[in-house]
DNA sequence: TTCATAATTTTGTTATCACAAAAATCATGA
DNA sequence: TCATGATTTTTGTGATAACAAAATTATGAA
């Protein structure tokens, strides 16, 4: 179950509740409840949701509070600036060591992610497309960048994961995908980033139309 | 002295003293240490401590040994890709928004700066130098970018502090930053960001050079 | 001296407790 | 019904102690 540090596990553990999208926006994440729900005890659970804090995936309302974020627009496209840059950078690095082997694996992703949108098993196909963006980006070999270009997907990913189904519906992203894979084999980095650019783009735009639409409701 | 939260206070200074060179790479930072001599109980050491190696400005060479780093060339590259990036992104946005207050302190900034090193004292040169890139930055107004690139600030200055002196001596920067408050009369961004990133790269191989000359020494 | 090993000290982690402050709840009056 | 103030509960913070494991030092043999 866990091993080392019960910080790192409580860490991994409310990540990946949050990437799963198991808690709303505005829900509120007192220490001790969380604590208790992973049965360890409230250190190692204060430390877990202060660091998500710092990188941006929970935040503070008040001196005692910590809540998933809301849908926060202003957000949105600040983290999508930086992901053009720093996914940029890392798709334009990573071409330059591109192997077939990568190739493949990427085309296997994509066939995976087509079938899954078929079978609108969206969680399924989010979770390859994460997968298809960052096999992309490991090979450029830089784990600090990474490790930062994984803070930002995390930030939106809190707030925004309920979004994402009716975002996948469109089938966004299919195009680009291939056009990276593409550009891939050629080995034409700035074709690669063009195609990346394009996919993160449009994402921002579905994803912030549906977000514009769900607060119109409310 | 303090305000607030012990662990604020505890990480604030250790991150004053990295900044300014107190440690030498490779110097432990034992929690007991650094909590007698802040004056703090253990908890908030531990959490300034844990903070700061989530950030990279710290790193952990054992399973109970936090360090602060060595030259280390492969991450300064790996920082001055990021650097270029997302200063690059800052520096853009922000020419558009500059207005001419802005332009006349970065011109007081910059004769500060010159002094300076005309004077040698090189420490008040950096500093008004960060003050400098800041700047330009803050006028973005994307707070989430901006505390990005104080982390990798941060994370550049720790291990590479005292190399900053013989670095600082070449004067270099002084045209790069003329270029760029010329470019932001004109408020044009991709001249502005040209001269940044010109900083940048001048920047970084100074640093290099310095930190291959002193490894050699060794 | 050098290296492996044993003894000792140091150290990070975690649970727990006390306290002050914030948040939530309730009561009251218009 | 709603605002407002008082009361109760909840909560974050920080100190401390116990424990296991790591780091350090001491030891001894080759």
């Amino acid at each position: 179950m866990q091993s080392g540090r019960l910080s790192d596990f409580a860490y991994s553990s409310i990540k990946e509740q949050l990437t799963r999208g198991a808690y709303k926006p505005g829900h509120k994440l007192p220490i001790r409840s969380v604590a208790e729900m992973l049965n360890v005890g409230a250190t190692p659970a204060r430390e877990a949701i202060n660091r998500l804090v710092f990188e941006g995936a929970l935040v503070m309302v008040g001196p005692k509070t910590v809540i998933v974020p809301h849908l926060d627009l202003t957000a949105l496209y600040e983290v999508t600036q930086m992901r053009l840059a720093l996914e940029g950078l890392a798709t334009e690095r990573g071409t330059l060591r591109a192997t077939n082997d990568v190739v493949d694996k990427l085309l296997a992703l994509q066939e995976k992610i087509t079938l899954s949108l078929d079978e609108r098993r969206y969680s399924d196909a989010l979770h390859d497309n994460k997968e298809f963006h960052f096999t992309i980006y490991r090979l450029c070999e830089m784990p600090r960048l990474l490790s930062t270009i994984e803070a930002l997907w995390l930030r939106v990913g809190a707030s925004f994961h309920d979004l994402y189904p009716e975002f996948a519906e469109a089938k966004y992203g299919v195009h680009n995908h291939l056009a990276a894979i593409e550009g891939l084999v050629d080995r034409d980095p700035s074709a690669v980033r063009a195609a990346m650019e394009n996919d993160i783009r449009d994402g921002y735009r579905r994803l912030k139309k549906a977000a514009q639409e769900r607060l119109k409701r409310q």
